[in-house]
DNA sequence: GTAAAAAATTGATTAAGATCAAACGTAAGC
DNA sequence: GCTTACGTTTGATCTTAATCAATTTTTTAC
């Protein structure tokens, strides 16, 4: 059966417009652009295929065009952690940029497609690339918005954390000018749980009672938000 | 009696140090940083004081110079939570840059310095800034690595989120020059429960049980990590 | 389209952490 | 220096979520 596919971001709208737009438009930025390596527009990234990997030297910071992707970072345990997802429109490898490796690896959570700006588009040379930087440092701002929103997941009850997630998922979604009472989520609840830091049977247990309150409805990975206002109140 | 001070980061460690130094020495860019306001250091903040407003317009990224201060938010239902910590040599508001208005409340949890860094420094005006903007992006995404951390608290079990939260704390530390196996915690048992999502009596618990498993020394806010490793293990 | 596999839900029991309550220690104020 | 207030620790009970186990639904593969 065909992979249902998520939305794509337009590049218009894009906080790393600027960079990919100008690059394919303006014949000096161009030049200036061959220099730094190339930024490659739309690659594809199969479902389950790695975008980067923890530990390795950082390269590329991606943009995520269309699909979605999850963080995860292997704990000294051995044990495996979900700490972030990245949707159309959102960047991908922040952190290596001051810190020159990825901190997590990036999996495609479906068929997709990404955007690489090379390592040098903004390493300190002597280069003036003041517009790459200008929409690498929008973009990276907001990564920290959205890093912020998983601080918050360390909610104390269960219910608070998936209404909250659920919020977060909508409201990211609304940004970037998808549908956002109404969407299919891309990752499974084990995907979810272990970005909560909850069981699977809690997180499932945690949907039927925001079900049975009126505040969503679920069948599977379907969700629609009924009273997104409660949701935000109840989290 | 005498507040104990927080160690202070040195300019030429600071990652915004270009931004400063540069503004300080040479005159080209201190022309060119009159324009676009000015990068204040040093200025003093009392103990308990906020340096910014969730929901303010975004004036100042704040980096900070000496001290220590909490992040927090004030959740719908009226509940405050601690969301994050930054100590010497670390960026405050960095969420502005996109969203335009500060997302958290930021508090000094002791007296300290912060250095300003005003908006106009990285809105897209024409003037090269690219020396500041490069400055920016690392203290950036090292912002971001920050959050992640934050992000992995949401673990399942209370004795492994204080060891990672005591982790944590010791790599940043240590990142900054400061002392990484022996510290005074700049915050209450309330603030760490209320970042980590815990009650303080299970805290204050966990602090014994790591304690009695010889991994640390406690003494009220006075902390020695005995094994520093076993604690990332464990964690 | 059907079979097999994986994912999600539901139920019963156990364990972990929240809450309630009180005592102790440290730091601030007089 | 003494008193008071706040922060921290310790104890007992109760609630919540993890775990163990089984079933149902959805997805994948042939």
């Amino acid at each position: 059966m065909a992979q249902k596919k998520q939305p794509a971001v337009l590049c218009p709208q894009c906080e790393l417009n600027d960079v990919c737009r100008q690059y394919e438009k303006d014949d000096a930025l161009r030049a200036a652009g061959e220099s730094l390596g190339d930024v490659t527009p739309q690659n594809n990234v199969a479902k389950g295929v790695s975008v980067c990997q923890a530990e390795n030297r950082f390269e590329y910071l991606y943009a995520v065009h269309e699909g979605a992707f999850k963080s995860v970072v292997t704990l000294p345990g051995g044990e495996e952690r979900v700490t972030g997802f990245h949707f159309a429109g959102e960047i991908i490898g922040a952190e290596g940029v001051s810190t020159g490796k990825y901190g997590r690896t990036v999996v495609a959570l479906q068929d997709g497609q990404v955007c690489y700006f090379p390592e040098t588009a903004f390493s300190a040379d002597e280069n003036d690339n003041s517009k790459i930087r200008q929409g690498l440092l929008m973009a990276m701002s907001h990564q920290v918005k959205n890093e912020q929103w998983t601080g918050l997941m360390a909610a104390h009850r269960a219910e608070q954390r998936v209404a909250l997630f659920l919020f977060m998922i909508s409201k990211r979604f609304e940004f970037h000018g998808f549908s956002s009472d109404e969407f299919r989520l891309p990752m499974s609840r084990d995907d979810i749980a272990s970005y909560l830091g909850l069981a699977v049977e809690t997180v499932s247990r945690s949907f039927q009672k925001l079900k049975g309150a009126g505040m969503i409805q679920v069948s599977g990975r379907n969700v629609i938000l009924e009273d997104r206002d409660a949701l935000q109140g109840f989290s």
